[in-house]
DNA sequence: TCATCGAGCTAA
DNA sequence: TAGCTCGATGAA
């Protein structure tokens, strides 16, 4: 039975006594809602302006969750509100910059505030915990430790410890340095309470800048222009590779340091890598916190922490670091600003280069873009003054560029993929104990399984996709949902024993030049043998100076310093030549052009050499005799006249559901809530270019405008709107603002 | 009669 | 999003 009258307990543990036209607090909760929560502060206190920015748990329905204070509001009479449960922070963990910045993120993708800030903040921050503690740790005699240190055996691990720490507290750091295995003589003595652990102040470490090569001339010029003032200026380090990118960033990096201000530098996925950081290390003098993937959680709320109480003065990390707190910002670095991996493909949709510039503007500080390859909307900024542009022609030191052949393969007997021209070059560059490249942009065995009698293709059951062979021909595996099944030993259509693996894949390639070039070593570099960080220098270090081959995909493409690398042989871009989406010709260019950029970094001259069907395609011809800026000059000139970015400006929105009807349901209501005379351009609702995956049928709707002003108006008038669609219930969307692949 | 499942709704 | 209610279905 229920107790008689279980009402004025509750009240009693819930919610302050109703006021008319109550202050409240406004909070942003990480939910997939337009809207903020009002809630009373824990009881005993008052709204308070000074309460926007800090961390709090409320109830919310049977639960509990973490938000942040957006606002003060007023709730109208009699609304009964919940209190919070607590506060969080003292102060307000979000303010200045970085809490406007991210107002304007969640304003300009059109995603919850809530959302913006929890894919923002670290985890353990992001689930309440508090900031984690920055100090280091040290050791110090205690006074009984003093008393009886002349007592300890002498020769001893903890006698010498206790030696060490006579003349006062140690950091672990320094321990580290100066002893071997002092850990557990420090357990020992600790048990007998001879020696305590204790926290150290932070302290500002001092840089000890080594200095580096003597810049040539365009490098000093790129130095002193983005040295010259400390205010906002966007740059774009436009760098032929080789030409010393990192160099200019370093001296910008060690000017921004003199001023006693913070550095962050963005890299891609891939381009983080020991040696770099090796060299930002010795180079600077000073601690470089490092934010990767490869951290967890406690790591990641580490940094932050230290960054957040400007501790942390050099910080170089990818996509996500570009939240980063900078209370001290002096300079901010986008390096291979025209990578994908910048850009977030879930959740909240946001492109770190392109958050990274308006964080530079509201901190007041530069902001460098550099890249060998720039992307066409930062040359279109350029062209059009809002950046500086910042040219690097010349390699640095005595590497000259490589030379470039196209090979026409069109009736030549190909041999796992390989012409017997290509054959023979990779032979000579052998022979005079060089290092050859051949990289093919896809991974796995072979892409398909064909069916040489009928014609049938291994299909993924989930995605339109057909699936890719992998093990050697043992295995059909989907790129695009995972999927993994047996390959089948027959045709399951007409029962033919004649299944080939049709098209190459670098597991073929390798098979192939394993067996042509027994006596070299035959590396694999692919996502398939390459899943770990450091794996990839393993790989590169048993191979070192000797003569050999390296087969590999996007990875090897970029950063690593390979001077006996002499040929580059790049096969199969012909696919990449006709592909529907408009960003594959910028894409494709890049990796090139990033790839031929292997060949001949030291004194040994490149050669790059193009294996195609289709020698006399516009994008080679350019791209081989005018290079990278001819390439984007025309490519710039055609995105103009189709009115594609940076010409235009998209939304796409995605819906998918288990039916198609749904999703197109869901967006043609979303249609159906713009005005007729609105001047932003609809297309669709339409399939998206791949119209089922992982079992899900997908659609899109593309919104573009000429100008970022009708495009955002008609999305802050409709979004709130689309979230409450009851179409919207049954699928899954999503609204990608300024998409980079149309998907 | 009870348990389970899915759709739909709502949270302050 | 997640947790809840409500109604339909089905097995014992």
């Amino acid at each position: 039975m229920l107790p008689p009258d279980p009402a004025p307990l509750l009240t009693l543990e819930s919610a302050p006594a109703p006021q008319p036209d109550a202050p409240s607090l406004q909070v942003a909760l990480p939910l997939p809602l337009p809207q903020w929560f009002d809630y009373a502060p824990p009881p005993g206190e008052t709204p308070h302006p000074g309460m926007v920015g800090r961390r709090l748990r409320v109830p919310f329905g049977s639960r509990e969750l973490v938000g942040v204070v957006a606002g003060i509001g007023r709730v109208a009479d009699g609304n009964t509100l919940r209190a919070a449960v607590e506060w969080l922070d003292p102060a307000p963990l979000l303010g200045g910059e970085l809490w406007t910045s991210l107002q304007w993120l969640a304003r300009y993708t059109h995603a919850p505030l809530g959302e913006v800030v929890s894919t923002a903040l670290p985890a353990p921050l992001r689930r309440g915990e508090p900031v984690p503690d920055t100090h280091r740790w040290g050791w110090q005699l205690t006074p009984a430790g003093h008393e009886h240190r002349a007592r300890l055996r002498a020769g001893t691990r903890p006698h010498g410890l206790a030696g060490q720490l006579a003349g006062g507290s140690l950091d672990e750091e320094k321990l580290d340095e100066e002893m071997g295995d002092w850990r557990s003589a420090a357990r020992s003595l600790a048990k007998r309470g001879l020696v305590e652990r204790i926290a150290l102040e932070h302290g500002l470490g001092v840089p000890v800048i080594r200095p580096g090569p003597t810049p040539n001339a365009e490098q000093s010029n790129a130095i002193a222009a983005i040295t010259a003032h400390a205010r906002f200026g966007a740059f774009l380090l436009d760098g032929v590779t080789g030409s010393g990118k990192t160099e200019v960033y370093l001296q910008a990096i060690v000017a921004c340091l003199a001023r006693g201000r913070q550095a962050l530098v963005l890299v891609p996925e891939i381009g983080l890598t020991p040696q770099t950081l090796a060299r930002f290390r010795s180079r600077l003098g000073i601690a470089v916190h490092v934010l990767h993937s490869g951290l967890n959680d406690n790591e990641r709320a580490r940094v932050w922490a230290a960054a957040t109480r400007g501790e942390a003065q050099v910080i170089v990390g990818t996509r996500s670091a570009v939240f980063t707190p900078l209370p001290n910002a002096g300079l901010i670095v986008v390096d291979e600003e025209h990578d994908g991996s910048y850009k977030q493909q879930d959740g909240i949709r946001y492109h770190a280069r392109d958050f990274a510039l308006v964080r530079a503007k509201a901190l007041d500080v530069p902001v460098v873009l550099g890249s060998a390859t720039p992307s066409l909307e930062s040359l279109h900024n350029a062209h059009a003054g809002r950046y500086t542009h910042l040219r690097l022609k010349q390699r640095a030191g005595e590497a000259r560029p490589p030379r470039v052949r196209v090979l026409d393969v069109r009736k030549r007997p190909l041999k796992d993929g390989l012409s017997a021209e290509v054959m023979e070059g990779i032979g000579q560059h052998l022979a005079a104990g060089h290092q050859v490249l051949v990289f093919k942009n896809r991974r796995g065995y072979a892409p398909v399984l064909l069916c040489h009698d009928c014609g049938w293709t291994a299909p993924c059951k989930r995605c339109d996709a057909p699936m890719t062979v992998h093990a050697g021909g043992r295995r059909l595996q989907c790129h695009h949902c995972g999927a993994r099944q047996p390959a089948p030993l027959a045709c399951p259509d007409c029962a033919s024993l004649a299944l080939q693996p049709q098209g190459i894949g670098t597991e073929r390639l390798e098979e192939h030049l394993v067996e042509a070039f027994a006596d070299v070593p035959v590396i694999r570099i692919d996502r398939g043998t390459t899943h770990r960080r450091d794996a990839l220098e393993t790989q590169l270090a048993t191979l070192g100076d000797r003569a050999g081959i390296l087969v590999g995909t996007q990875i090897l493409a970029k950063g690593h310093d390979l001077p006996k690398l002499t040929l580059v042989v790049v096969v199969g871009i012909d696919e990449g030549l006709f592909s529907a989406d408009f960003r594959a010709s910028e894409k494709l260019a890049q990796q090139l052009i990033q790839v031929a950029g292997r060949a001949g970094r030291a004194t040994d001259a490149g050669e790059v050499w193009l294996q195609t069907h289709h020698p006399g395609h516009p994008l080679l011809e350019t791209l081989v005799n005018g290079g990278y800026h001819a390439f984007a000059d025309a490519e710039l000139q055609q995105r103009e006249a189709a009115g594609f970015p940076p010409f235009a400006h998209l939304a796409l929105m995605r819906a998918e559901a288990q039916q198609v009807e749904h999703a197109n349901a869901m967006l043609m209501a979303v249609r159906e809530l713009i005005a007729h005379e609105c001047p932003v351009e609809r297309f669709g609702p339409m399939p998206a270019p791949m119209p089922r995956r992982a079992g899900y049928q997908r659609a899109q709707l593309l919104l573009s405008a000429p100008s970022r002003r009708p495009l955002h108006a008609l999305l802050d008038q409709i979004m709130p709107q689309v979230y409450g669609l009851p179409q919207a219930r049954k699928v899954r969307w999503s609204l990608d603002v300024d998409p980079t692949d149309l998907y």
